[in-house]
DNA sequence: ACGCTGGCATATGTAGAACATTTCGACAAG
DNA sequence: CTTGTCGAAATGTTCTACATATGCCAGCGT
């Protein structure tokens, strides 16, 4: 075999541990992180890698590099959230505060249904078959659920079918925003397990949805989006009246 | 003054140059830039520049890098015209195929009548401000027109006063999605530039969008909103009904 | 005593060379 | 015709040396 220790995996990769502490807020805003030379101490690497990988943190807007001082971790709000290593990151730790997170969800609750109206005009055969692929996949979880962690692989259906709805619009845009998706996907799926929400209650808005979009109805889309919505969000709390949303839909509902 | 010489430029910037030659053409998906050393060669640089320049690039989902091969141009599709900095090298170079530019048009059509409606709920006394600043920058440019070029500085205040709209939302996602205003607008005063668009006209339509906000009255706002689109947009051939705006904003009317 | 200035220590930024790894194609053996 | 091996060419990684920016503080002059 080669000299090298990689065969364990491949890096160490500072910018990802970097990222575990930042986010669980060992550094806070304003706070430094260590100067170069002790993070190639700490990780066993040399200065490039380093700073190739602190490069990621700047580029996600997480951090800020003052020359001949130090990184400085930036404010929250300066974060770059439509970054997918950041959507990554906060899936995979928590988001650090939770402000950022509830803006996140109030996003998607505002523009959910309208992405689901869109596609259920745009949405072609093969994006139908993505669509109930992924929502097949939320069904047999339930129907089996695995003995070791059910509510992982759910996550992931649940992801992909909203997801695939986002690729539904075939607009570029709403297509990369889906990214921002999974971080309130994970946040609603844990707070409706500590909840008594009946999964299958869930399923089936689910499956009124995926309906309403194979069968072209827009507007139909729309309700059964909100209704998917408002079925996991009340349980944190949030109201969707509070949104625009709320006042079209009730003006949508009367026609 | 400092010694150096930036005032001409800080560096010749192989990510700008090559982004520019991409933008403009010369190179499409699927075809492969000069490799690194020629690249070296042709900008007088060093390889560590150079691969740093081109990591930008790999970032923006522009080109895709094949070990031992080369750097390939990826599908427009696949650009990610979420980061800024792609943003912004589509206001200076136009977009590489309209395609793209339409779909991020259309975006905007959809959303930006929400954003104000959101803005009109949440803007503080502070965005009231802004906005206010940015539109008095649009009508003193229209008292006083300069003889060099009017219509560069007019987009700044245009730009200026529709992100500070976004910005108004209070909301992290809306603040960072502002980015994706300006290409459209550029492309919207070119093109108005080009037909008969009465510049009075639509100065009053942003007056009376700012005044919808400021009086706190989300349904003018929309509508407001909806009227400064569609007086651009119609140049443009593209109609303001497809998007799914249209239904709600004639319920909305009803009211 | 106050303030400016210059230099030293520290940390990040840049340049360049050397070596490792991956890819593709040529070519010969089976 | 298939397959294995070698080698050229390009990108990936590591390391060293030097350049530049920042902060601190002693030293000097007013």
């Amino acid at each position: 075999m080669k000299s090298k220790q990689t065969a364990s995996r491949k890096r160490p990769s500072v910018a990802e541990a970097l990222a575990q502490e930042i986010f669980s807020g060992e550094y806070q805003p304003g706070d430094f992180v260590p100067r170069e030379i002790d993070l190639c101490e700490r990780f066993a690497l040399n200065r490039s890698a380093v700073r190739s990988d602190l490069r990621q943190l700047v580029d996600a807007g997480i951090i800020e590099r003052i020359s001949g001082h130090g990184s400085k971790v930036r404010e929250y709000s300066e974060w770059n959230i439509l970054d997918a290593q950041v959507t990554e990151w906060m899936t995979r730790y928590a988001a650090p505060n939770p402000g950022v997170q509830r803006e996140i969800l109030a996003f998607r609750l505002d523009v959910e249904p309208y992405v689901a109206m869109t596609a259920a005009k745009h949405a072609t055969a093969h994006d139908l078959v993505a669509i109930e692929e992924a929502f097949n996949g939320m069904g047999s979880d339930l129907d089996d659920p695995d003995s070791h962690n059910s509510g992982r692989l759910h996550s992931d259906y649940d992801i992909a079918f909203h997801v695939a709805i986002f690729k539904a619009t075939h607009n570029i845009v709403w297509s990369q925003l889906s990214h921002i998706l999974r971080p309130s996907i994970l946040l609603l799926i844990e707070t409706s397990n500590v909840s008594a929400d009946d999964p299958a209650e869930s399923l089936e808005r689910h499956r009124l949805l995926m309906e309403s979009i194979r069968a072209r109805r827009p507007r139909d889309a729309f309700r059964a989006s909100q209704a998917v919505l408002a079925g996991t969000a009340s349980a944190l709390g949030l109201e969707i009246p509070d949104t625009p949303l709320g006042h079209s839909a009730e003006l949508l509902s009367e026609t």
